[in-house]
DNA sequence: CGCAAGATTGACATCAATCAACTGAGGTGG
DNA sequence: CCACCTCAGTTGATTGATGTCAATCTTGCG
């Protein structure tokens, strides 16, 4: 469940490393947003090459990574889900290569970079959690350069919706087998690097097949280990509690491995 | 030019926020490497869910990041070249979730994280600066995913070359037109995520059309405008000096936008 | 020399893009 | 309320790109 009693960060590092966080950082942490704004539509939160004088907490809704090529062409390289700090490498990076998007209705919070460096300063283990959670996303990277090298269509489309439902569950969104989403058919297709129509006739097969069912936004999980098998989906790289990421990963006193891996 | 003065780690963010070094931290950091060692052969550095209790920064040679499948079958999904601190990232993870290994013959210089945790606690400055180069391997990983999504086989492969160019380029690693590498046209095929057999077929295509010509591991390019349209490549993505990056990137009050974005 | 790994070629099969036509839902203005 | 529009989604036919299988060649090396 998110902690209410930090309505605004309370998703940050939720089902990850959230625990190694004490509750002054907790509390650092909310006191970092100086304001939220609620964005409607597909709307840029930053444009690549802005440069970035603020970083963002997506607190509800979702979005997008994209880049465009030379013809316009969007194409998204990555979604976020609530909890995420979606901008936070803009601190370091300055100028981002990418766009930032939300897609549907979403609720953001923004950290100006002045009180990031302040917090920064004094807290070296704060610090450390947030250059890990920009490492996060770099391992769902990682994870997306696979799936869209080896799989095929369905198992690409697969791996993106158990990608989303393991996030959203981590931080308490959606249910046991179904959660909503903004996303079209189109962003699929750009998701999954595949035409819209044969996202179209794919997501027949998934229906068809009993193992997920997608209509406009709404996803139900019909049979999850089918859906993790062709999807050939291991959450390993999602470094949530139990996973790769142990209980005290950033404390360097406890090398024991863990038996799963 | 390398430095000659740090022969071990000036090549490190050579071409990119080097120059944002200070002497002292330039000192430091070479300092931080305890011992070298030479590695043949295609040698693992590090192996998914191992616990980290050193950095590796790759001096000579190069290195790949892979995902092995449940069938064990291995992907790369990164290629790192000398100066790169290839896990760093392994400092707040503790843990990967992937494979590195070098392939041909490489050196590496191994910094223990004891020292890491000391020097990051008194020279925040330089820990941005190792937080900004884990943030250039997302925007590479970002980047492959695009080029895995959305170009062919052809436009892949010249993508490839392209990059490999550039950041060769960066470190003073390879001639004008020309460099070497220990890949194998079965390393060209899962970087690409097509079949070996295809890598062959495009390969020869590449080099019919006058564009890059690659033997054994040398690769030369022919004609690098048409190489850079066929991958539709532009290397803001690489945040080297003149791009995205711009002098002072980590200078807050430098706002000014960069005339090319 | 002879082997093993890398590379090449041809034939064929499969996957997914493209083109074109159509449906259905939601919104807007007359 | 209906006519109309737009955007998302669907379906079939066709084409092109790439995977797979099988055979052969090349190179480096013990």
């Amino acid at each position: 469940m998110a902690e209410h009693i930090y309505p605004l960060t309370g998703r940050f590092l939720q089902g990850r490393l959230r625990h190694a966080m004490e509750e002054r950082e907790r509390r650092l942490l909310e006191d970092l947003i100086e304001r939220t704004e609620v964005i409607q539509g597909e709307t840029a939160i930053l444009r690549r090459g802005d440069f970035c004088e603020y970083s963002t907490l997506l607190i509800e809704g979702m979005a997008i990574r994209a880049i465009c090529d030379d013809e316009g062409r969007r194409h998204i390289v990555g979604v976020q889900v609530p909890g995420d700090f979606v901008d936070l490498h803009g601190f370091a990076l300055k100028r981002l290569d990418h766009d930032l998007c939300v897609i549907g209705r979403a609720r953001v919070g923004y950290v100006p970079h002045e009180r990031l460096r302040a917090v920064m300063a004094d807290e070296p283990h704060l610090a450390r959690l947030f250059w890990f959670s920009t490492l996060l996303d770099a391992a769902i990277h990682r994870e997306w350069i696979m799936k869209s090298t080896q799989l095929r269509a369905i198992g690409r489309m697969a791996h993106f919706f158990a990608e989303l439902w393991y996030r959203l569950r981590m931080v308490d969104l959606g249910q046991e087998s179904s959660f909503q989403t903004p996303l079209t058919q189109i962003h699929l297709a750009s998701i999954c690097g595949i035409s819209t129509i044969h996202v179209s006739r794919t997501l027949r097969d998934l229906r068809d097949g009993g193992v997920v069912d997608f209509q406009r936004g709404q996803i139900t999980i019909s049979d999850g280990d089918k859906l993790k098998s062709i999807a050939r989906f291991d959450p390993a790289y999602l470094y949530s509690e139990g996973g790769l990421a142990v209980e005290n990963a950033l404390d360097i006193d406890s090398p024991e491995r863990l038996s799963d891996l």
